[in-house]
DNA sequence: GTCTATATACCGATAGAC
DNA sequence: GTCTATCGGTATATAGAC
């Protein structure tokens, strides 16, 4: 809206480049992103669509945007796995691990899990190993060797942690550090079963 | 195409509108709500976008004829729980029954879970209550006067539930009562957890 | 960097012949 | 019940002035 703007910040500290981010952000986890448009996100912004994609080369550009920190992150810790020996202490580290970027990055990643489908027929072949990143987590956690059975209690851990990313509209009085404690002595329990 | 037709049924046996239906849900599963059209639903099953019209008035009917069988099973059990008392062995029943009608519509299920925000905003107001039968669920998981935590972990038994519509792909030869047992036991021990 | 105006394409849905 | 043809709407994306 033309913010007095200095190589390629306003003033006020966030660039239109951001706040087209974030209102995308919010609008495709509404709407969901296929049925978002780039003139509603920069209606939201208070420019036009053409300007948006002064910032933003195409509406997969502006995806990529939101979603590429949070996928850089679960990487590196997916391919660190390589070299942590499955102990019980170490699973707890990387399950503990895993619990706090994915409270971190919440927002994003209920997103993807509400709007799976459409993100990954957008996204296309941009990430192929996605979805082999997160089997690999849970084979991992399995530990070597595992049988079906366990495979399928690491995958029913990894699904306790998605809690995490509602745990704002379930329990919002309760502080995350709780939320944290609660759902990794979950994951760990589904993991190693008592009886 | 033109098969021999006896009052709505196909001789093969299986009529036209079931076949758009099965042929809906293929390419909804795979290509999202939003991103499929009804013209690849038509062509799938070998007939024009208007014939299609003639089974279903709209795109969103098709939708609900392939997702209303299994909400009229969810909101069925839901509606039952008011006249059930809280006792650990209810709860195992109860979630045991759930976890069945997840199982026998896990195709369907997944559609649900990975299409999320497209599909609630297709249905629009059509089905008002349906996130809150589930929290209704977990709430009466949780049990009367149950604190935040105990409801957190209502909501991450629910979310180990939800690993049985991945199960085939997780652990394609293990049989569905023993994947039944598992769940259960990990969705138990979310839900009381030993330590 | 932002704007107006527009090219191009596909969508859901309908009309009407057969 | 299925077809061809088309309407009205909206989407992404671009051209070019300022």
């Amino acid at each position: 809206m033309g913010a007095p703007v200095v190589s390629g910040t306003v003033v006020a500290g966030r660039s239109t480049k951001d706040a087209i981010r974030d209102a995308a952000l919010q609008l495709f986890s509404t709407k969901g992103f296929d049925h978002s448009s780039l003139r509603e996100v920069a209606d939201a912004v208070g420019i036009t669509k053409a300007s948006l994609y002064y910032h933003y080369a195409s509406k997969v550009d502006l995806l990529v945007a939101i979603i590429e920190p949070m996928f850089d992150e679960v990487r590196t810790q997916v391919e660190g796995l390589d070299e942590i020996a499955h102990t019980p202490e170490n699973v707890r580290a990387v399950i503990r691990e895993r619990l706090r970027s994915t409270l971190a990055n919440r927002k994003v990643g209920a997103l993807c899990m509400r709007d799976t489908v459409a993100i990954v027929n957008a996204l296309g072949n941009r990430y192929p190993d996605l979805i082999e990143l997160h089997h690999r987590t849970c084979r991992w956690l399995a530990g070597p060797h595992a049988d079906a059975d366990t495979l399928l209690r690491a995958t029913a851990a990894m699904q306790v942690l998605s809690t995490a990313m509602m745990s704002q509209e379930i329990v919002p009085d309760t502080d995350i550090d709780h939320i944290e404690a609660t759902l990794l002595n979950a994951a760990l329990g589904v993991l190693y079963p008592a009886r």
